[in-house]
DNA sequence: CATAGATGTGTAATCGATTAACTAGCGCAC
DNA sequence: GTGCGCTAGTTAATCGATTACACATCTATG
């Protein structure tokens, strides 16, 4: 900068106001500055920038699984959203695993993001209040923690659970698989809560991960136990629990009837296509981003509860008469 | 940090040496220091830590599209290699736009990056050089640009699409459509050029843009002029070209056999299971990630070139045996 | 014609760390 | 007791920007 300066033949307070778009300098400084810049190949420090405003136009995004389509769907989202904002994301993967998670978020709460927006890995508000105690502002996304204090964006699946329950009870399905989430998440719990309670009594459930692997094992389990119909509840497990199904030569719905919690656009591919209730992660992702903004420029956005829909495409069989 | 120093009642020096792991400070001082530091909670401010140091401890990684799996399975993989030695790693999605490529590119060297993990949009060697030129360390994953000057890693297909053209040849089939990826991008000419030498006159090749719906196109298009079988160059219009498939109620491999290059979880759960060119991912991003560090560090490493395989699962019938 | 006000630039403090150069304190040998 | 060598710790410069304040110049006004 102090190159520009002198090559310009001005101050460096004068290249940053140009820099800047203060009203201060004449026309003809800005061109000789600009010009500068130019010839130097100059480019501003962000760093610099960022420790004397203390700005650093950045939302850090801390992920629960970059390989979960539905986590990299609402990267994008949010990134687009940010980024037409004049942000930039940092994304974190946390693996679904708290104690990276932690480590991610204090990495970027040093390098002082704007805000932050987490998909917490589990229910535990420490980690939450920690960030709100740096009095940095904060987005949950996805899932929730107790108690949480700051603006939670998340889509409500309870409708289409309870719409799902009625037609597999309606078809005649006496033992119904469960494949649920972990207990700690927000996300887990409920969908399991919303599920087994409009079931009845004919719920079975196997808790998982979030992964594929554990899909496959409480498929297993369930069919081994007489399930006639399986719901995954998400789509990393739904993909798992396939896998089994394939495996032992079953025939959906005919054998078992399936549905599962996230759309993917392979899904309407499989013979026969995939029942989901689809969630939607591109406006999730934009509504997040907008809420953190929001929260950054000092107002106080609302709580965001968006509504996953039942799509019907054929694999609860006759459930969906 | 002045607090800290106040607090402990040393001066700011000591406390970056206690911090830093330097050998100066008393065992007794030191005690002092830290317990001075969890007491206000202080963190340090990595923007000023490293303005002083010229170094971010972080790796830029401007992928093609983060919603293509095979680039998040490749995000994750540089993630995880990064972390292990300490980096961080800012992650940004060009959505195949050389322009929001080049923005991202900047903006990261403006955050004074400590290196680049770059997917090129397209072949042009225009923002290699200005990466170059800032003496900024700069590794090509994936493709590559004309008369790259800095190290590259990336999968050969070569092998895996002659066997394959040579089974489709052999199978009988005399009209082999192709679903290319752009011309301007290296991968998409070179697989293009393997496997169109190798099938001979046989080929007909329709280029698509390594998404989805350019594949659903381009294979509507190979059907409509009597192609007996489709290999998809990327795994997004492999999905596509599927899709279409499907949609015109054709069987794979009875009506049109298919091959696709990258691999896919779901991939094996489709009738049939798709037969792919399966590339090394998480080797790839991991040995793209060492690359960058190696150079980081001084040093000059080679170019890496990983081996793709050709995984026979069904799709292509006969042509199979 | 002196002066107030407006306007454009420059000077220097500042953000929060690191680190070279220096100083104070201590022990030991002669 | 003096001097030398170590060690532990301090002072102050520095990284590259922003910006309050001071200053110079130029009009407009009474």
């Amino acid at each position: 900068m102090k190159d520009v300066a002198q090559h310009a033949g001005v101050s460096t307070a004068t290249v940053s106001r140009v820099l800047n778009g203060h009203a201060a300098p004449t026309p003809e400084t800005r061109q000789r500055v600009l010009a500068a810049i130019e010839e130097l190949g100059y480019r501003p420090n962000a760093l610099a920038r960022s420790l004397r405003t203390t700005s650093t136009q950045t939302l850090g995004l801390v992920i629960s699984d970059l390989l979960n389509p539905f986590f990299a769907e609402i990267a994008r989202a949010v990134e687009d959203e940010a980024r037409s904002h004049g942000y930039c994301v940092v994304i974190g993967n946390a693996d679904e695993n708290a104690e990276q998670e932690a480590t991610y978020v204090r990495t970027l709460l040093d390098r002082r993001v704007d805000g932050l927006l987490l998909c917490p890995a589990n229910d535990d508000p420490a980690l939450v209040r920690e960030v709100s105690a740096g009095g940095v502002p904060l987005v949950l996304l996805d899932r929730t923690v107790r108690e949480a204090t700051c603006p939670v964006v998340r889509a409500d699946g309870s409708e289409a659970l309870t719409s799902l329950a009625r037609r597999l009870v309606g078809a005649g399905h006496t033992r119904i698989g469960v494949i649920a989430g972990p207990q700690n998440t927000s996300t887990g719990r409920e969908r399991t809560a919303v599920l087994t309670g409009a079931l009845g009594g004919l719920a079975q459930v196997v808790h998982g991960d979030f992964r594929q692997e554990s899909g496959s094992q409480a498929a297993a389990r369930l069919i081994d136990d007489g399930a006639t119909a399986l719901v995954a509840m998400d789509n990393l497990m739904g993909l798992g629990a396939l896998g089994e199904i394939r495996a032992r030569g079953l025939r959906v719905p005919h054998d078992v009837a399936l549905a599962v919690f996230d759309d993917q656009p392979w899904f309407s591919l499989l013979d026969p296509p995939i029942t989901v209730v689809a969630q939607p992660t591109v406006e999730m992702g934009r509504a997040a981003a907008r809420s953190l903004l929001a929260l950054i420029d000092g107002r106080q956005p609302d709580d965001v509860r968006l509504t996953a829909k039942l799509v019907l495409r054929g694999s609860l069989g006759e459930a969906e008469l």
